[in-house]
DNA sequence: CGAAAATATTGATTTTTATCAATTTTTCAA
DNA sequence: TTGAAAAATTGATAAAAATCAATATTTTCG
């Protein structure tokens, strides 16, 4: 049974957990979670009982260039956090899934977004207004401390992901973003997925033709099998040897 | 004249400044600077009177991979920070000039610097223990929140030169390169670099045999001037245009 | 279901960039 | 100053990757 609070949220009757709006209950399944830190009390100011948002495949959340006092905060799905370049060429930085938090860049500097985000499947997300956000940055130390942790490894990311991308082959290139999806986005070596060639081919900075030929020579070498948008890693430690030295 | 104090800095008699250790006084020059929220008692915290330190150009600063408690600030003269990468190439992420400021991705992270720093010509900087910082970054709310924004801004640098890297073809990346220089660290359009051709090519994401092609191009066409370590740019808008187009 | 549209694959060719080798210029220390 | 070493330049060639065009496969939707 489920009945509607003051705001329009469903709530449960059996556990009392509101189910399509965001609140403190959104954020506490994990513990590698940014908001840890924060006492119920800031969490609902954070979130302020808001309705969640939903996007269908394919829809822009976070467009390039635009200032906009949103954070978001994934609750369902994933969506690609890519940088479209001059000549119509995407690069793509990042997949985002559950739990994952992008502050833009924009954070303490202005509220331009400098990548678009989009859905590659169904998305759920909280949309959190960045003011409260740097309030509750400038009165909680150790949420202060946690936000500026996740932009220091975001910084070494991206510098990891510059090497790799300006430094290595094709081969190499393609054997990483396989190797990111296995351990970062699906969490299996075997996995369907949503992103089409392009996309991959803009994951690994490549033609989608170059994309298909690596793929193709993966195949070939039985170090992967594929079937439509099926991918299975068969032989991981070619994978990391190519990704290594590729 | 001058005389010595207890902790060995040189102080003037006539303005009362110290001249060859860190203290308040190296950081006040600039509003820009990332320290203008601290206090004079923080400052002197954080810097506790040490020695200032001198690097002859080509010495390492800092060494990618290894554990530091130092952040780095810059006093005098240039170092490149750059990524070794596999088989000995190198990725020049950025310059680094008299004021800046260097946390090396290791804060509240571990302390682990995920790139290389070394002298281009000869520095003077001081070391600054990063574990005050971090204490100072939990006691002051306007120098947490200025930390931040560096953060955020480094953050939004390297996805532009990832795009710029990975989207343009060589004359753009080189025309970048070279209004990189002229705007963000000569600051003039005339300048006599200790950068090697090699390093130029570093910082583009290319050999130094296509980077000296491309020079060559640039002054076939009039748009810059060379002769030996020196370069004048000679026709910005067409360099411009390249850098966008190319 | 089946046709149209979108996406993926394959092959041929061109463009871009790196590599290798030789030569010239610059730097720097004896 | 001078001569060896380092750095820069130039040319020829090879490798890597993009482009273009044709075909095949998959997806979508009436």
């Amino acid at each position: 049974m489920k009945y509607q609070d003051e705001k329009g949220c469903m709530v449960c009757n059996e556990c009392d957990r509101k189910q399509n709006c965001c609140n403190a209950s959104c954020f506490r399944d994990d513990e590698e979670n940014i908001f840890k830190h924060l006492t119920d009390e800031e969490l609902d100011y954070l979130v302020d009982k808001k309705q969640q948002i939903r996007y269908k495949t394919g829809e822009t959340i976070i467009k390039q260039n635009t200032a906009s006092t949103y954070v978001i905060c994934m609750k369902e799905g994933f969506a690609k956090v890519y940088i479209e370049g001059e000549k119509g060429k995407n690069l793509i930085v990042k997949i985002i899934g559950k739990g994952d938090f992008i502050t833009g860049g924009g954070l303490f500097n202005g509220n331009i977004h400098h990548f678009t985000i989009s859905a590659i499947s169904p998305v759920t997300c909280c949309l959190i207004d960045s003011g409260r956000l740097t309030q509750l940055f400038t009165q909680n130390t150790n949420f202060a401390v946690e936000l500026l942790r996740t932009h220091t490894r975001q910084n070494n990311y991206l510098l990891s992901r510059m090497v790799g991308l300006t430094q290595k082959y094709m081969p190499g290139r393609v054997a990483e973003t396989l190797l990111y999806l296995k351990n970062e986005i699906y969490k299996t070596g075997k996995f369907s997925t949503t992103l089409s060639r392009q996309e991959l081919a803009d994951m690994s900075n490549m033609t989608k033709e170059s994309l298909v030929r690596i793929l193709q020579q993966f195949k070939e070498s039985n170090i992967i099998k594929t079937q439509a948008s099926e991918i299975e890693i068969t032989d991981e430690a070619s994978l990391i040897n190519i990704s290594i030295n590729g």
